[in-house]
DNA sequence: CCGTCTGTACTGACTAGACAATGGTGCTGA
DNA sequence: TCAGCACCATTGTCTAGTCAGTACAGACGG
């Protein structure tokens, strides 16, 4: 505690370097209970508040996992892959690509989503997007996706109320050709995409909604489709959740820089 | 306190609410400085422990940051794009495009990196991406872009020692053409890259390295570029704080099924 | 007018407790 | 054998303080 003062680096952030290290190194094994708070309190000589920052900081780095009332657990982390690339055209399928992929594939795993459409008055970054007039309408798609039960992502999709009245992207059902296969057959085909990818943190909405860890962040990817004539007729915001995704694409072609 | 039994809501989680509207509404304005922990016990009537766990949540969301001795503050959150894609090829500055990043342009930002060059038995898993055998060592270019003086993002660039022993990619210094057309003259060409992106929080190092404030996920993306007969000869690793940018790209073509 | 010094207001770190809520375990009885 | 119940270990929440470190502002001296 003397070094608090004098090495500059607090007890707590100590005792998380402490328990972090033995995380890396394999003396917590993955899914091993840590010690209580109480043995770590008797172990370090601090305060239980003392402890508590230290562990909450490992939360907060999606370290450990509190499961309450049972004690705090070295995190597992599994991420699926998400291939925006795939969605457009049928992936080149190289080698790489396929001996990469082969660890982290969702073989044997149990997919299910929810759907429910409405309609809303968009968020105004949906309606910007969108090119919405003041008080247009839209109609929204929003799905969680799950996998062995749990939640896996969301994945809302926004059409303008007007491109779409009547079509059956306004039932609630899976619709196996594709939304945007019935966007094009009513006229409004799709050639172009704008891709945004935001990380932070997701807001209390979205950690109840994805049945989020604390110290999970999220990647926000908002896909813009387009028309030929630059149209918008599509927003999709899909919430990935860090520790259930890797997102990955492929390129072709001759680098230029070395700016990556 | 009473209603943390009954309403299932802790008091904290209720002041954290409580301050996550008043910036979600404007009342606390972008850059304001928040109640001091003072205020606030004596506004709640609670202990400054309990105000401390709600300002902590929005530490840790990312919405507020300490400036201590001074307060806390509300936070800025000013991305900048980062574009994969402008790496391969020009990009085709479709009218969108130009549009949407009028906004977040680094126009007038002053950009510096640093540079430092080592000889290096590479972490676990660029030495996969590498194909290395056991023991064999990589040169790893690291950098810091900075702009405006705060750091931006780091770029970790890892090559087979073998591949460029006495080129210029083992001086520390700029080089204009770009790394990848060093490479391609001493006969490494790249036609293709693997890119795959993890979003997570960073280790107390990266905190360090970018001087992150608490609560700021990052994007990992990590870039293998491969020769035409499939060789690796470049693993990228590049370290983007999510308050800090957006990753964007475009795609051409007709999409297939809605998955996004 | 400018530099320096000092006080103050604030967060950071820590202590030492209390009570509530709840999975899990193991015992008991039908 | 199995359902139900009581107990317990453990985290969650909260109180009420102390002392340390520091950016800033204002006073003071040259």
């Amino acid at each position: 505690m003397a070094a608090a003062r004098q090495g500059r680096v607090s007890v707590w952030a100590q005792i998380a370097q402490d328990l972090r290290s033995k995380i890396a190194d394999g003396t917590l094994a993955v899914d091993a209970q840590l010690p209580t708070e109480a043995d770590l309190t008797a172990q370090y000589g601090v305060a239980r508040a003392t402890v508590r920052q230290a562990l909450a900081a490992l939360v907060n780095e999606g370290l450990i996992v509190p499961r309450a009332p049972r004690g705090y657990f070295v995190r597992h982390r599994k991420p699926l892959f998400y291939r925006p690339q795939t969605e457009f055209r049928p992936q080149p399928k190289t080698p790489e690509m396929d001996r990469f992929m082969a660890d982290h594939s969702a073989d044997g795993r149990e997919p299910w989503q929810s759907i429910d459409v409405a309609i809303v008055a968009p968020p105004p970054d949906v309606m910007q997007r969108l090119k919405l007039q003041e008080g247009e309408l839209a109609v929204v798609r929003r799905r969680v996706r799950h996998l062995d039960g749990e939640p896996f992502n969301t994945n809302d999709s926004y059409f303008p109320l007007r491109f779409v009245q009547d079509t059956e992207i306004m039932r609630p059902v899976d619709i196996p050709r594709g939304a945007n296969q019935v966007l094009a057959e009513h006229g409004y085909p799709q050639v172009r995409a704008l891709d945004e990818i935001y990380v932070r943190m997701p807001s209390p909405d979205e950690v109840q909604r994805l049945e989020l860890a604390p110290g999970t962040p999220v990647a926000c990817h908002v896909c813009t489709g387009l028309c030929p004539d630059g149209t918008p007729v599509r927003v999709v915001v899909n919430i990935l959740p860090g520790d259930r995704h890797v997102i990955v694409y492929e390129r072709d072609g001759m680098p230029a820089k070395d700016h990556e």
